[in-house]
RNA sequence: GGGAUCUUAGCUCAGCUGGGAGAGCAUCUGCCUUACAAGCAGAGGGUCAUAGGUUCGAGCCCUAUAGGUCCCACCA
C-alpha cells in the first residue's frame, strides 16, 4: 500500500537518508563491463584546502545531472572523483597554522613540514568531499583519488622523465615571475594583471664627457635602476642617434653604462630613452641578450634589495623606491613625476606584486605540444561549449610561452632530478639512481623544487584511471566523455589536460568541454571572502534542500554565462518541490490499494490522451536538450510541464472523475492510471535535476526496494498519442481554464445555473465540451450547465490568444466594462489590420511565393483567413457596442 | 593595444538555422477551492541600446557609434 507523505515537503533528514541508501547499495560504483557502454566524467578535483562554494555547487550539479541521466539511459556511468593537493594553497595554509604556534617553516625542516602537511590533509582533506555529498553528487567515491597518492605521483614522475628525454622539459636560467611573499616562482598563467595607481618618474642620467647634459628616462619602478646595465635609444631617433656608443653615469651608483641602439626603444613613448635592466624586466631581458649585457640581480628572494644595491641593500623594494626618489631629488636628477594607472603583474593567490627575476628553473617546451591541442579543436574532434571559447583557446595556444613548472615549495611532487655529488651530472629518473652514468658516483642529491600543482592536474583524466599502468579501467573508461568546468581555468587546466592526453595516451582526454560561468551575488559581484558576500551552499541546503539549490543553479542560465544568485529563486525552486510533493500526495490519496491494469483505449478521454502524449513529447524534448548539453532548458521544460500542464491543468480536469469514483469506477480508474503513469515518467525526467524528492516520491509510490536512480529513462513512444492536432489539444486546455474561472465567478457551491459559451469553437471542440459538460456541472456545483456557441464575437482575450479555437467565457454583463471593451477591440482591430497587411504583403510578393517553402505559404494563407474571420468578429462586436 | 561578450518588461535573464516579442521574480485584480496560500484564476507592463545597411521580411545577419562586463598583452 502506498504510504502517506507529510503535508509539506521537508528535505531535512530525507536527503541524508536517501543518500546513504544509494551509497550503501553501490549505485554510484561502476566497474568495467564490456557488455555495457561506458560514460565517464572526471571531477575537477577540489583543493584539499577548499570549502564548498557556489562554484563547486554549480560544477557538481551539472556533472551529477549528466551522470544520472546517462546512468538512467543504461550507460555504465562513472564519475571519477578526487582531490588536489593544491601545492601552494596548502603550503600557505600550513605555514599559517605553524606561525600561529610560533613555528617557522625553515626551523621545522622539510621532512617534518611534509609530515605536518599530510596530517593536515588527513584531517581536513575529506571535508569538501563530505560537502559534495550533501549536494547529492553521485560520484564513485570508492574510486576517490588524490593527486599525491602513489599512482598519481608515479604518473607525474613518468611523464616528467619522458618529456625530459624528449627534450620537452629542460632546466635553464630564465627570467621568471617571482612572488616575494610566497617566495617561489610562478607560471605566466598565475600572474594576474591589475590596474594600479602609480607614478611615472623621470630620471636624468648624466652623459659622460658632456657635462650638464643628461639623458632623461622614465620609469614606474625607479629602484630597478640599481640593476641598469645600459640605456637604449632608437637608431632612427634623430634626438639621440649621435649619442649611441657614448656612456652615461648611472646615478647613485656611479657605474658607467653604455648608450645602445635597440628597436625596443620606442620614439613615440615617454622620452624615447629606455633604461635597460636585464635582470628584472622581460623586455630588457631580451635586449640584454641581444647586446650581451651584464645581468645584475638587485633583489633578494623576499623582495628586499640585495648586496648589489649598495647603500640600499636590505631595504624593502618599496622603501628603496622612496629612498631612491628622495636621493635623486636631492641630486637634482629627478625630473617630472606623472600620475598614471598602469597594469601591474600580481600573484593571483596572494595578490603580491610579482618581480621578474632570473633564476634557474624547470620548463616545459610548449611549442610542439600546443600544435596538436589546437588541431583537436580546429578539426572538431574536441568540442567546446559554448563555441566562443574556441577563440580564447586558440589565442592562448598561439601565444604560448614555455611553462615554468618548478616551484620553490615543499608540498607537492618533488622534481625527479638528481645531482651527482661527485661530478654534478643531472640524472632525471623516476626513481633515485644508484650510480652516476658519467663518473659512477653513488651519492645523489634530489632537486629541492617541487612541481606546479597543475602539472599533476594535467594528467588527472588518466592518472586517476591507473595510467601509466594498463588497467582495465584505463582500457574501458578512457577516454572520458565530458569535462565540466568553469571558463576561468581554461588555461590552467583544460588546455594542459588536452595536450597531456594527446602526448601521453595518444588520445584526447574527452570529446566535449562544457563550460559554466561564475556564480555572482545578486548585485553581480564576484563572491569573495574579503567582500563577505559569499553564500554558503550548505546554508542554502540547510534551509531549502539540495534539490532546490540544484534547480536554482541549473535553470535560467545559458552555458558559459555568469549567473547571479538570488534567494528568491531558491525559494521558488523550493515552492516547485512542494508543488510536486503535494500533487503526488493528492494522487496517492486517491490511489488506494488497487493494482492498475492499463485501461482500454476507449476509456481514455481526450484529456488523458493529451497529457500522455504531452509527457511523451516532453521526454523527447528533454532528451534532445540534454544531449545538446542545454541542461537549463531541459530542466525548464520538465518543471514547466509538471507545474502547469500536469498540476494546474490535468489534475484539475481529472478531479471531475476522481470525485465520482464510487459511481463510475471505470472512468475514475482511467484518470488514476493516467495520473500515475504520467507522474512516474515526469519524476524520471526530473530525477537528474532533483534527485532526492523524486526518489522519495518514486519509492513511496512503488516500494522502498526500488530506486529511481536505476530506473529506465523514458523514451519517446508514439503510443497513445493524441490523434488530432495540437490546436485541438490547446482548445481543451483553454476550456478547463474557463471552467475554473467559472467556478470562482459562480461562487461555488451555491450556483444554480451556469451558462457557458464556447467561443469561436469549431465543431470538434464543441463535441468535446458536450461530453464533459455533465462532469463540469458536478464539479462546479451548478444544477444546470447550458452550453451554446458564442454569437457576440470576442470573448475576453480569446482573439489575442495564439490558438483561439475554443475559449470559454462567462458573459456576466456587469463584468464587462463597455469602455474598456471598446478600447480593447479597437486595439485588436489595429493589430489585425497590421497582421493582415503583413500577410497580404507576403502573399502578393512574387519573390516570396517563389522562394518560400510551400508549407510556409500555406501557413500564411491559413493565417490570412483566420485573421479575416477574426477581423469580421471584431467589427461585429464593435458595432454591437455602438 | 588585441580579443570576446552583453545592451530585450520594474529586476534577473531565455529567445538555438531571419517569418506571429517570452520566463521567473516584482506589481495589480479576484479567490482561505475537499493536494498545495510555499497555492489557484487572471491582468497590466517592451519603439528588443542608437544610427545606417542587406532582405519581400531583422531581437537575430553586416557596418558604425555609445555604454557595460570579462579575458589576453613584454605599454618602458
Amino acid at each position: 500500500m502506498a504510504k502517506e507523505l507529510e503535508k509539506t515537503y521537508n528535505p531535512k533528514g530525507l536527503e541524508d537518508r536517501l543518500y546513504r541508501k544509494w551509497e550503501e547499495r553501490g549505485y554510484f560504483h561502476a566497474e568495467p563491463d564490456k557488455s555495457k557502454k561506458p560514460f565517464t566524467i572526471v571531477m575537477p578535483p577540489p583543493n584539499i584546502t577548499g570549502q564548498l562554494h557556489m562554484g563547486h555547487a554549480l560544477d557538481n550539479t551539472m556533472q551529477d545531472i549528466l551522470i544520472r541521466y546517462k546512468r538512467m539511459q543504461g550507460y555504465n556511468a562513472l564519475w571519477q572523483p578526487g582531490t588536489d593537493h593544491a601545492s601552494i594553497a596548502t603550503e600557505v595554509k600550513i605555514i599559517e597554522t605553524l606561525k600561529a604556534q610560533g613555528i617557522e617553516k625553515e626551523d621545522l625542516g622539510r621532512e617534518e613540514f611534509l609530515k605536518r602537511a599530510w596530517e593536515w590533509k588527513d584531517e581536513y582533506g575529506g571535508r569538501i568531499i563530505a560537502q559534495l555529498k550533501k549536494m547529492g553528487s553521485s560520484a564513485d567515491w570508492q574510486r576517490e583519488r588524490f593527486t599525491m597518492d602513489e599512482g598519481c605521483s608515479k604518473a607525474v614522475r613518468d611523464v616528467f622523465v619522458k618529456l625530459y628525454k624528449k627534450k620537452l622539459i629542460y632546466r635553464g636560467s630564465r627570467l621568471i615571475n617571482w612572488c616575494p611573499v610566497c617566495q617561489t616562482s610562478i607560471s605566466d598563467a598565475e600572474v594576474e594583471h591589475v590596474d594600479k595607481q602609480g607614478h611615472f618618474w623621470h630620471i636624468k642620467y648624466p652623459i659622460v664627457g658632456m657635462p650638464g647634459k643628461f639623458l632623461e628616462i622614465a620609469t614606474t619602478r625607479p629602484e630597478t635602476m640599481l640593476g641598469d646595465t645600459a640605456v637604449a635609444v632608437n637608431a632612427d631617433d634623430d634626438r639621440y642617434k649621435d649619442l649611441i656608443g657614448r656612456e652615461v653615469e648611472l646615478p647613485l651608483t656611479g657605474r658607467l653604462i653604455p648608450i645602445i641602439a635597440d628597436e625596443h626603444a620606442d620614439m613615440t613613448k615617454g622620452t624615447g630613452v629606455v633604461k635597460i635592466t636585464p635582470a628584472h624586466d622581460p623586455n630588457d631581458y631580451e635586449v640584454g641578450k641581444r647586446h650581451h649585457l651584464e645581468e645584475i640581480n638587485i633583489l633578494n628572494d623576499d623582495g628586499t634589495i640585495a648586496e648589489t644595491g649598495g647603500k640600499y641593500a636590505g631595504m624593502d623594494r618599496y622603501e628603496a623606491r622612496r629612498a631612491i626618489v628622495e636621493d635623486l631629488k636631492e641630486l637634482g636628477l629627478l625630473g617630472e613625476i606623472e600620475e598614471l594607472t598602469h597594469s601591474v603583474g600580481t600573484h593571483d593567490r596572494c595578490k603580491t606584486v610579482i618581480e621578474p627575476m632570473i633564476k634557474p628553473q624547470w620548463f616545459v617546451a610548449m611549442k610542439e605540444l600546443a600544435k596538436p591541442a589546437a588541431e583537436a579543436v580546429k578539426s572538431g574532434r574536441l568540442k567546446l561549449i559554448p563555441e566562443r571559447m574556441d577563440k580564447v583557446y586558440f589565442n592562448w595556444l598561439d601565444n604560448i610561452r614555455d611553462w615554468c613548472i618548478s616551484r620553490q615549495l615543499w608540498w607537492g611532487h618533488r622534481i625527479p632530478a638528481y645531482y651527482c655529488q661527485s661530478c654534478g651530472e643531472v640524472v632525471v629518473a623516476a626513481e633515485k639512481p644508484c650510480e652516476c652514468p658519467k663518473c659512477a658516483g653513488t651519492q645523489f642529491k634530489q632537486d629541492e623544487d617541487t612541481l606546479d600543482t597543475w602539472f599533476s592536474s594535467a594528467l588527472w583524466p588518466f592518472s586517476t584511471l591507473g595510467w601509466p599502468q594498463k588497467t582495465p579501467e584505463m582500457d574501458y573508461f578512457y577516454p572520458t566523455d565530458v569535462l565540466v568546468t568553469g571558463y576561468d581555468i581554461i588555461f590552467f587546466w583544460v588546455i594542459r589536460m588536452v595536450f597531456s592526453g594527446i602526448e601521453h595516451t595518444g588520445k584526447l582526454p574527452f570529446h566535449t568541454v562544457l563550460f559554466h560561468g561564475l556564480v555572482r551575488d545578486s548585485e553581480g559581484r564576484k563572491m569573495s571572502k574579503s567582500l563577505g558576500n559569499g553564500i554558503d551552499p550548505l546554508e542554502v541546503i540547510e534551509q531549502y534542500g539540495a534539490d532546490a539549490l540544484r534547480l536554482t543553479l541549473i535553470t535560467g542560465n545559458a552555458p558559459g554565462n555568469d549567473m547571479r544568485f538570488y534567494w528568491e529563486r531558491v525559494e521558488s525552486s523550493r515552492n516547485f518541490a512542494n508543488k510536486l510533493w503535494n500533487a503526488s500526495r493528492f494522487i496517492m490519496m486517491h490511489l488506494g490499494e488497487e493494482n492498475f491494469v492499463e485501461p482500454a483505449d476507449e476509456l481514455l478521454e481526450p484529456s488523458d490522451r493529451f497529457i500522455l502524449s504531452k509527457v511523451n513529447t516532453l521526454a523527447a524534448d528533454v532528451t534532445e536538450n540534454m544531449d545538446k548539453y542545454e541542461l537549463g532548458i531541459a530542466a525548464d521544460k520538465v518543471t514547466q510541464f509538471i507545474w502547469e500542464e500536469f498540476c494546474d491543468w490535468y489534475i484539475e480536469i481529472a478531479k471531475v472523475r476522481l470525485y465520482k469514483k464510487d459511481t463510475e469506477p471505470e472512468r475514475a480508474n482511467a484518470a488514476l492510471w493516467t495520473l500515475r503513469t504520467v507522474l512516474i515518467d515526469a519524476l524520471k525526467l526530473l530525477h537528474p535535476f532533483m534527485p532526492f524528492i523524486t526518489e522519495e516520491i518514486f519509492c513511496t509510490l512503488q516500494s522502498e526496494e526500488e530506486s529511481i536512480m536505476i530506473a529506465r529513462w523514458p523514451e519517446f513512444t508514439d503510443r497513445r498519442r493524441y490523434p488530432t492536432e495540437e490546436q485541438m489539444i490547446e482548445s481543451l486546455k483553454s476550456l478547463t481554464r474557463g471552467v475554473r474561472n467559472l467556478r470562482a465567478e459562480m461562487n461555488v457551491p451555491n450556483a444554480k445555473k451556469a451558462r457557458v459559451y464556447v467561443v469561436s469553437g469549431d465543431e470538434k471542440s464543441r463535441e468535446w465540451f458536450d461530453v464533459l459538460k455533465e462532469d463540469y456541472q458536478g464539479f462546479i456545483g451548478a444544477s444546470e450547465v447550458c452550453v451554446q456557441s458564442d454569437k457576440s464575437g470576442i470573448a475576453d482575450d480569446a482573439v489575442s490568444v495564439v490558438l483561439p479555437n475554443a475559449v470559454v467565457y462567462i458573459p456576466f454583463a456587469e463584468l464587462v466594462d463597455v469602455e474598456k471593451e471598446r478600447e480593447r477591440l479597437t486595439k485588436e482591430r489595429e493589430r489585425l489590420t497590421k497582421e493582415l497587411a503583413r500577410v497580404d504583403g507576403m502573399l502578393s510578393n512574387e519573390r516570396f511565393l517563389a522562394k518560400a517553402p510551400e508549407a510556409k505559404i500555406a501557413e500564411e494563407r491559413q493565417k490570412k483567413e483566420k485573421y479575416a474571420q477574426m477581423m469580421a468578429k471584431v467589427e461585429d462586436r464593435l458595432s454591437q457596442l455602438g
